[in-house]
DNA sequence: AGAAGGAACAACTGGTGGTTGTGAAAGTAG
DNA sequence: CTACTTTCACAACCACCAGTTGTTCCTTCT
């Protein structure tokens, strides 16, 4: 299926006469012909009833046209949606599974037709993707960088407080508890794998530590969600801390809770980090819409000091 | 933009190397190294990182790789709709502002995932149609043709009647009526352009004027519905008559009436053609649609004697 | 340091898509 | 009926590009 081929046919179609097709394109009447056959001997139909007047669409031809321009739409899109300068915007959500993804993507629904693309910047740490930011790979990244931490051409704006919730096995002590406080927790286990030394979440959770004498076991290798999801569900020890946006997908027979932390509630501060200035439309909206659509955040929350406000 | 560099991208995605591509291409691990690279030039993106192990996804390429499943699945679809076997349903609607159209859109809609494709053959009259249908080139087609003229090897089956309205402009003496009686059309002039003799539109004007006494100026050229919806809303003798189901795209200003025929209820009989024993589902199931789901017809009809029941 | 794996570059070649020239079919004008 | 026009298809030719093989470069692992 040549592209060019499909061009084409659909100006055969507009114009009527292959010699028309071929003088809007800038090439000869045979060369249209030649592609038009080529198309036909492809899809093994034929596309235009030959005539002497010049071309009608076949009875396959008109179920093809709507095809043949969706396929030349589909690459218009993709060309546009890379193409340097005029591009959607590129939010980094981290994870898709986290509260910013959440948060992106019911922003994307209630504002139809917004050109819009999430990605998951592979970098590492705050700073990298901050510049990453700078250098427009991204226009924004959530992330949890302290203020001071910001490079210059780069602002940074809390937008998204994720507040954290208990995960634990229908065997834990604290199964049923409605809500507990973060210091309930002290003398409990907390596994949360997979976290990196130097990285934002080490930080945070470094700092929900200090603030509250809890024992997180940031340690060891993370074999996947499912494998914790898994040890959860036997353990009647282990606990894991989530945000409350996010969307883990563990088997539905895990029957593991969700248990709100409150008196203070700890929140993950989402930073938005995008180039100063920037006046991207889509990117002011994004910022309006976080601003006024965002959840409900309890009175008492707590945060890391480097938070700021 | 080429496709096989498409295809190509998506089999370094999924493969993660060059040369396995290559192998699940049969091509040789250079080739697809030109083929990355002639994309990545004509999108003016890096999509893939290079590294020691393979290649990952670039930003860019994250963004990209959805783009290009949407482009190729698009092909496939286009490709699937003229593929001779197993195709969608192709219903010939004759019309795409008349009933049959608007019913088979409906139970489109109904249906959702259904493959189903409207067309309209070009063919003038019915038995045309019913040679179409019986060749295959649709696989079934809206017609008023009497029962003992459908062509062996096809199946016809009355499945919409579409109550006729009278058309009028505001100054028309029928104007204000809530409704009239065919009888009362007596001595007006009704205009309905563009019927060819031997048509089945004219058989059924033909056999309207004979029962009720009207006299229908079914001549003329026609210079399209605009023209006609001008002339109406101009006019205080001239009127037309339409399918009550029937959308006419006319500019709001004109402020047409629809009038409603009762006493009896003249209509349009539309007959489905079909190749007898075809057992395509979606064909039964847009039978099973329109025998149950069809709209209610009052009791007093009225249609051509050789519609048959 | 050497081996191994992966991608890019270089040189060559065959096929495909373009060109021009010409023919066939069908309608129109005289 | 014949000549002319219009439109598309076929034939021959040509140039360029997508493919090939051979090789280099780079990084990592032993």
């Amino acid at each position: 299926m040549d592209v060019e081929a499909l061009r084409t046919f659909l100006a055969v179609t507009e114009t009527g006469q292959f010699q028309a097709a071929a003088d809007e394109l800038g090439i000869s009447q045979q060369a249209v012909s030649k592609r038009i056959a080529a198309l036909e001997r492809h899809v093994e139909a034929t596309l235009l009833v030959r005539t002497f007047r010049g071309s009608r669409l076949s009875v396959d031809g008109q179920v093809f046209l709507p095809h043949a321009k969706k396929v030349l739409a589909a690459i218009e899109q993709a060309e546009h949606a890379v193409r340097p300068g005029s591009r959607p915007l590129r939010v980094d959500v981290l994870n898709r599974r986290i509260s910013p993804a959440q948060a992106v993507y019911r922003f994307y629904r209630s504002h139809p037709g917004t050109d819009l693309d999430a990605v998951t910047l592979s970098k590492e740490n705050a700073a990298q993707a901050a510049q990453a930011v700078l250098e427009g790979t991204v226009d924004a990244s959530f992330r949890a960088l302290p203020a001071d931490q910001v490079p210059a051409g780069v602002s940074a704006e809390r937008l998204l407080d994720a507040p954290l919730e208990l995960l634990v096995g229908p065997g834990h002590a604290l199964a049923d508890a409605p809500w507990i406080s973060p210091s309930d927790l002290a003398g409990h286990r907390i596994w949360i794998p997979g976290i990196r030394e130097g990285t934002e979440w080490a930080a945070f959770y470094q700092a929900l530590t200090d603030a509250f004498g809890l024992s997180i076991d940031a340690l060891g290798p993370n074999f996947g969600d499912e494998a914790l999801m898994d040890a959860l569900a036997d353990s009647a020890s282990l606990a894991t801390l989530v945000g409350s946006g996010d969307r883990y997908l563990w088997p539905q027979n895990h029957d593991l809770r969700r248990i709100p932390l409150h008196d203070p509630t700890p929140v993950y501060p989402h930073v938005l980090l995008f180039r100063s200035g920037d006046q991207h439309p889509v990117l002011t909206a994004l910022r309006d819409h976080l601003r006024t659509a965002g959840p409900r955040i309890p009175h008492d929350v707590w945060a890391p000091d480097w938070a700021g406000f």
